[in-house]
DNA sequence: CTGAAAGCGCTTACAG
DNA sequence: CTGAAAGCGCTTACAG
């Protein structure tokens, strides 16, 4: 009666409903798990990461907010693994290994080929975010969420061409998949322009150093006659790198440099003049998430396209047109 | 046999194993839970926030390491409720009502008496982040992790005092109970050393103009005649805020003015020059609410001190004498 | 419309 | 040392 919708007299209802008030009775969720096969909670996996940065804690509140409006719970969990070792062989946290803690799991973090195949093997319902998915060949339909990095940084560039901007560079380490794509899109834009390229792609030893690593690329690309007049940084802090570098060497933003990010971090807003960059809504990624995780219990085996959330281009002040020619 | 050490014949017990490695079985934790009486999973409720800040994101993080070392998991949830709300009507999220849900809660951001209150009555053994509970009148023993704000606050200003400033300034709203505690041991040391006391403490209106606020701070302090010579920011953000102002006005750090703030966010070693400021050690903070916790579950009734995690001075470039008297 | 029984997959005493 | 039984607290068919 308490689960479904019998016919009851109103009377006895009432008062079985009374009755549970006033116990406070709460059913034992492990019981009623054990007889319906079926569990409420959804693993959120952070995979590769040592800490949870600013843009998985957003993916996160999503999927968290998005969850408890479905009635589910959010098991949180991280899990380190290298890409090499074989499927069978990854030693998996529990989420993924015993039975019935929950009903699927969204991967999240920087996640390999070695540990979607593990999972899948295991017959656990799961989804992928996307984006930092690596080394990935085949593509994986029915259970990803991708943020569109490319339209905005399209956008972006041509932008910067509309403004009369010729001579514009882009820094970031090709082999993270994330820059890659953000380049992909810069160089389709300069070749409908038909205009040269100029990028700094160096490998990056750590994953902390992306300020550092902006400070190298705008060094590097400044050594260039004639010098960039615009740079596209494949993330904030990249592009806080570089801003530090003109900071120092008196290099004015926008009037000598125009400067643009991507993540529209805290910090954006913080430096000055205000960077203009891309804004991933987070907290969509982690509802759309959800909604296909449910939607994958719900009808297993039912197909499901993937899933594309666009960004959003956040224009400041760190850009505008160029310098006048030759000054 | 599984679960203990019963004395087996080894051969028996290897053929077992073998069997069990061979169908890749795994017990089904929900059966185990329901006749053990027991969870292996601990609640993260992230009280009154919007979103998972990176400080909250860092206590996370610890949190669940620890738990992952120790063998449990953590279910992750949000929880929105007005202070005023009598803790009976208090509507709680699945964590803290379902039966069996998880063993016990980490009561994570900003919590008031109610929350714990309604916690308590239901019997859920929980541990409180003691530095963000606020109004709650009588201590609460045996529940709760702190870090220690005040000594590295008095450090930080003793440190002031020993360069040579007198006139060092406060900022921070005071209603809020972390800013309170900073406010205290800088009014302790000013005390200590006779020195008059510089503040501005006026009401946060909004919970996201930390940066404004401290813009706004400065700006009024140093309308005052003579003007101060350091500022004690109550938090990073504050901080920053204070140096977008300097920024503007040509005022040098530390050259005119000494500047701290409180956290080490990362943007502390962004700005230019990099902040002195504390840093709390998250990752021990969320490690000894889960060992208190599972300590708690383990023997319940059990006494238990509350625990005090101790910060650490972090000295920058932002920081030194001050200028020259009558300069 | 209501009550009693079976069974979900385990663990833990208990009998062989 | 090993196997069979009882029982954790539910839900779901089924008999009354």
């Amino acid at each position: 009666m308490v689960n479904g919708h019998e016919r009851i007299l109103p009377r006895t209802r009432r008062r079985v409903m009374h009755a549970i008030e006033l116990l406070g009775y709460q059913p034992n969720v492990h019981a009623r798990r054990l007889v319906t096969q079926s569990v409420e909670t959804i693993g959120f996996v952070l995979s590769n990461r040592d800490f949870l940065n600013p843009f998985h804690a957003g993916v996160l509140t999503g999927v968290e907010h998005a969850a408890a409006a479905m009635r589910h719970e959010i098991l949180y969990a991280s899990c380190v693994y290298a890409p090499e070792t074989p499927a069978a062989e990854l030693e998996l946290p529990p989420v993924l290994r015993s039975r019935g803690l929950v009903g699927g799991v969204i991967l999240a973090g920087t996640n390999y080929p070695n540990l979607v195949r593990a999972v899948r093997e295991r017959g656990i319902p799961f989804i992928v975010f996307g984006n930092n998915l690596v080394r990935q060949r085949q593509s994986l339909p029915d259970c990803c969420v991708y943020y569109d990095d490319a339209s905005s940084s399209r956008e972006l560039v041509e932008r910067l061409i509309a403004m009369g901007h010729r001579r514009i560079a882009f820094a970031g380490d090709q082999r993270q998949p994330w820059f890659a794509r953000r380049r992909a899109a810069y160089l389709q834009a300069m070749a409908r322009h038909h205009l040269a390229t100029m990028e700094y792609t160096a490998a990056l030893d750590s994953p902390h150093s992306y300020v550092a690593y902006g400070e190298a690329a705008l060094g590097k690309l400044l050594e260039r006659h004639p010098a960039p007049t615009a740079l596209f940084a494949g993330n904030d802090n990249i592009a806080v790198g570089a801003w530090r570098l003109c900071h120092r060497r008196g290099i004015k933003i926008p009037g000598d440099l125009s400067l643009a990010g991507f993540d529209d971090l805290e910090m954006a807003v913080l430096i000055d003049p205000p960077l203009t960059t891309v804004r991933v809504p987070v907290d969509e990624v982690g509802r759309a998430c959800v909604e296909m995780m449910v939607e994958k219990i719900r009808r297993p085996g039912e197909p499901q396209a993937n899933r594309s959330i666009p960004t959003h281009l956040v224009e400041r002040a760190s850009w505008g047109p160029p310098p006048p020619e030759g000054a």
